[in-house]
DNA sequence: TTCCTAAAATGGAATAATTACAAATTAGAA
DNA sequence: TTCTAATTTGTAATTATTCCATTTTAGGAA
């Protein structure tokens, strides 16, 4: 688990002021799953009386931009935001919302390269992500929330 | 090149009425490179006079649902849609909002074969979507828009 | 053909997510 | 402690999309 500390030289280290809505939205980012901005400013506005909504998008959006985090696109069209900002791919339910990482070196070596060997004309490559859409197990139901 | 007749069959295959509105979004469709909804109003108002924007979303939305048409995700929320219902995937261009497809059956082969010996536990895969992120060739632009 | 009706289209209003912007506040450098 | 650029706030605007009541129409039945 980030501590606070860790959170504000993070935020420091990208040039980038510590100020109590970072650290908190960070941290909501930490304990919810690919949440949206309303659920992180639902959580947040508990510590953080007055908060307003479009502090959470601006942050939200800086911090993205510093690649402090990531952004998340969902078929349902509202965004989600990740605190992993590794190379991982997502696991999409087909029935709701649910949205996991998954991470796989292997699989990543292996189209890595794929597409060394087999070039796209006229495009270039830079970041392949993964959608997998399926369904969760019943038992891990209790796991999404 | 698809005919209005085909179009129409098509639709009426899928069991749905054959409207001018239906078809011409059909059209449309083929003839634009993963519109949005109003990329398509605006082809088609031409020649439908008095189409409400309603429309397009009721239409799209039901061709959609009938597995004739496909809704495309890209990152800046938009949705766009896909004439081309066949499994394929999408390049998407890091600098605009250029999308093409991207077919390929030797990579889905490979996937199919390393999903199918490493399982993921506790979700049953059923669909793979590749976003490739990269950049189209600068001689390549004009094929954009 | 004409009639009928469920299906589809229309248009205006509502919604949801997000963004714009001007004013107030504040982090952190000096 | 002071200062100011950076940040937050709150309200209003925007954008994409959906809702819904009303009107129109496609296509089957008479
Ligand atoms: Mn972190
Ligand atoms: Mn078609
Ligand atoms: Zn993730
Ligand atoms: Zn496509």
């Amino acid at each position: 688990m980030k501590t606070i500390q860790h959170i504000a030289r993070e935020i420091s280290a990208s040039g980038l002021k510590v100020t109590p809505q970072r650290v908190a939205v960070m941290q909501a980012l930490h304990k919810l799953n690919h949440p949206r901005a309303e659920e992180i400013f639902n959580e947040v506005s508990g510590s953080i009386p007055g908060l307003s909504p479009t502090t959470v998008y601006n942050v939200l959006d800086i911090l993205a931009g510093k690649g402090m985090i990531k952004k998340v696109k969902t078929d349902s069209g509202v965004m989600r935001y990740d605190a992993v900002s590794d190379h991982h791919h997502h696991m999409y339910c087909i029935d709701t919302d649910r949205v996991e990482d998954f991470f796989d070196p292997e699989l990543d070596m292996i189209l890595q390269n794929y597409f060394q060997k087999k070039k796209i004309e006229g495009f270039k490559l830079e970041d392949i992500k993964l959608q997998l859409m399926g369904k969760f197990d019943e038992s891990e139901k209790s796991k999404s929330i």
